[in-house]
DNA sequence: ACCCCTATTCGACTTTCGACGAATCTCGCA
DNA sequence: TGCGAGATTCGTCGAAAGTCGAATAGGGGT
């Protein structure tokens, strides 16, 4: 898959050495006061020459932008009062196209991750990452390569899991659909069986084929299952910010 | 609207002073290294006498709960891995009774705030609140008080369907409530049973329990209300947090 | 002490579920 | 026309689920 929009090259203060008596400045923009302060120590300890501004809101964020337009990097957390999902590494990425972009973020879905990178983000950084994990990250994106978490494959599949079932969906037949929303309804064999004017030995059956297709070991399971793929509708974590 | 489960009275070392020479235990459990650390540091600097322990999952919280029992306050985060929504809460609350949880969420929906206190959570933060804040409310919740944010109305009441839902889960006993979450995982009666320690009789007679409280008449139908009560948690917003 | 209420436990019995085998039917293809 | 694959249908039988009654244990209240 293409890249979208190129992440803009790091570097700071073009024709200057990279290492020595830089005065970098970077953005944090992290709804989370505490979160932010944890951030900038972890940043602060990286690098000697620093200015770290921090923003609470997008709002902010751009403000600061307009007002210093010179930043050589931004730690942006995707879940800021005033933008939703993606829309504020876009706006960013669309305003300000020189501005370097590392996605701080709580969410840790590959396919999120890789939309951020689609997006043109120079980098994306799960919260659930360690202090050193973190520092190594950043200065390693400081330094002009894309960091991603290790165990994500940007080139692998949006949701290994969910397609599998999604793959596993498509092979039911139309009466064993119909039998499957019945079990979601929390419907007996019984009344399955009445709705459909056939006998209750002939859901029974529907169900085991069910069963069979979805790799699932009960009609309980089946449910289940079949909820997280109407959950799964919405890209990702529904109720995974908490 | 009364509060279904009260919330533990905090009392450490009963007896004792309540601000000399204690040592509070308390457990941060929060999956970001980084946010545990800042929240650490704004407790230490809040109380004295201290154990702050840390967990990064849920089933590090589990373990350390049940090596040292005695713990003073949880400050829980219910986007923790291998929890979902207030699976966590509920859980905490129905094997720790006597546990007092601050929940910690990056989620102030006030709908979701008051579910949490509904579930006997001694108090709620949103992570978007200030150090100075988030320590005078924890001193608060230590002090015996609840606390949640102030523009929280707790008396206000919640969509008509899913409020009678949770009101029918919340007269469910913790050991129902431990059967209700191993159901939502589509595990066997036998299965539970053995995880539980008792004899697969006992398992069905916590269902049939479970299947009346909550007004239902399969445990397929059980595991569908419980699904609702986390899913309908997220109403919108969906593809928001980055 | 007593009583009452609830939580938790369990065994016996009935109902439902689910796997297995098999029959019928449809449809496409040779 | 005949043939074969898959969908739909059905009966049977062992396993799982669910109901009922009951025993035990702890916790207030009087």
């Amino acid at each position: 898959m293409m890249r979208r929009m190129a992440a803009p090259p790091i570097n700071p203060r073009e024709g200057a050495g990279l290492t020595e008596a830089l005065q970098y400045r970077l953005v944090i923009a992290d709804d989370h006061p505490l979160f932010r302060g944890a951030l900038r120590e972890a940043v602060a300890g990286l690098l000697e020459q620093v200015d770290i501004a921090e923003a609470g809101t997008y709002d902010e964020l751009v403000e600061l932008l307009e007002r210093n337009g010179d930043v050589d990097l931004v730690l942006l957390d995707l879940a800021m009062p005033g933008v939703r999902g993606f829309s504020g590494l876009m706006y960013m990425r669309a305003q300000y196209p020189g501005v370097p972009v590392i996605v701080v973020s709580a969410n840790d879905d590959p396919a999120a991750i890789r939309r951020c990178m689609d997006f043109g983000a120079s980098g994306f950084i799960p919260k659930t990452l360690g202090v050193d994990a973190m520092r190594t990250a950043i200065s390693r994106i400081l330094g002009g390569d894309v960091w991603t978490p290790p165990d994500v494959d940007l080139t692998g599949e949006a949701d290994a899991a969910s397609a599998e079932l999604m793959a596993r969906m498509a092979t039911l037949t139309p009466q064993q659909v119909r039998v499957l929303m019945m079990l979601s309804e929390g419907l007996l064999n019984k009344q399955i069986a009445f709705q459909l004017g056939v006998s209750e030995a002939t859901v029974k059956a529907h169900v085991s084929a069910i069963l069979q297709k979805l790799g699932v070991e009960s009609r309980t399971q089946a449910v289940i299952a079949a909820a997280k793929i109407e959950a799964g509708q919405w890209p990702q974590g529904i109720a995974a910010e908490g």
